[in-house]
DNA sequence: CTAAACCCCGTACCATAGTACGAAGTCAAG
DNA sequence: CTTGACTTCGTACTATGGTACGGGGTTTAG
């Protein structure tokens, strides 16, 4: 329960320290408090929210675009909360779907390969269908 | 079937006619023929290339990574190409289990505002968890 | 008490993915 | 036969997401 350090912070999200200070800059993490000697204090709630932005930057949601996810943090208007967490939820079928279209053209191509029936390598021909 | 010009073919791939350059000198569409007069000319194979790069991206792969990709046409080695397709597959799952993750996050908390049961939103709670 | 290891700050730098700019050649319409 | 739209080139600029640097204070282990 005691707050972490920086580098204890950055090393549990799997981050540079520095990333830490970049993210307070841009407002994503809040101004942490300092202990007496100046140094920032991470509590668990700073650390779930770091959490939070490389989860939601790993797929594929820009700084800004966490941003706007973390303003639901202030949970000042549930209806606007709302209607950000659908428009992200329609971005994500999106992804899902263009994903499975991908991923189903690999997989026919693997099993082209492996049949090794054609001339050229399938996978060129499928890549550029 | 005549070849497209340099803005034609930015207009059909929803790019920047620069962008087209820029690919260009990154390697990722080969030099295209030109006319007479020194234009670019790019037939449907160039175009097709392009439509994939554009949708290769969509789908979080770098530049480098699409360069990768479409080394596969030059299909020299369909070994290699087949490795490098079965790494793509895998990333490719995996972007596909977190987004089913984070889908599942919205909708439930989509479902909990719904209901409207809580004090606090339940939107700042479940992005927090 | 000193050295290593940590923290602070501001600023500068980096890679990626474009985008813009200016000078110059080309082409098609009026 | 000029005007405007389109093309070429090289170079420079932008935005995003960090990362590094240097000069300084702090803290902890030996």
């Amino acid at each position: 329960m005691k707050p972490a350090t920086a580098s204890a912070a950055a090393e549990a999200a799997q981050v540079n320290v520095e990333t830490l200070r970049y993210y307070e800059r841009l407002g994503l993490l809040p101004r942490p408090p300092r202990a007496s000697n100046g140094y920032r204090q991470y509590d668990d709630n700073a650390l779930r929210r770091l959490r939070f932005i490389r989860r939601a930057q790993a797929l594929g949601f820009s700084l800004a675009e966490v941003k706007e996810l973390l303003r639901l943090e202030d949970g000042i208007d549930c209806g606007a909360a709302q209607t950000l967490a659908r428009i992200k939820l329609e971005h994500v079928e999106w992804q899902l779907a263009e994903l499975r279209k991908m991923r189903s053209r690999l997989k026919e191509t693997l099993a082209a390969c492996a049949s090794g029936s054609r001339v050229r390598c399938p996978l060129i021909e499928v890549l550029l269908e």
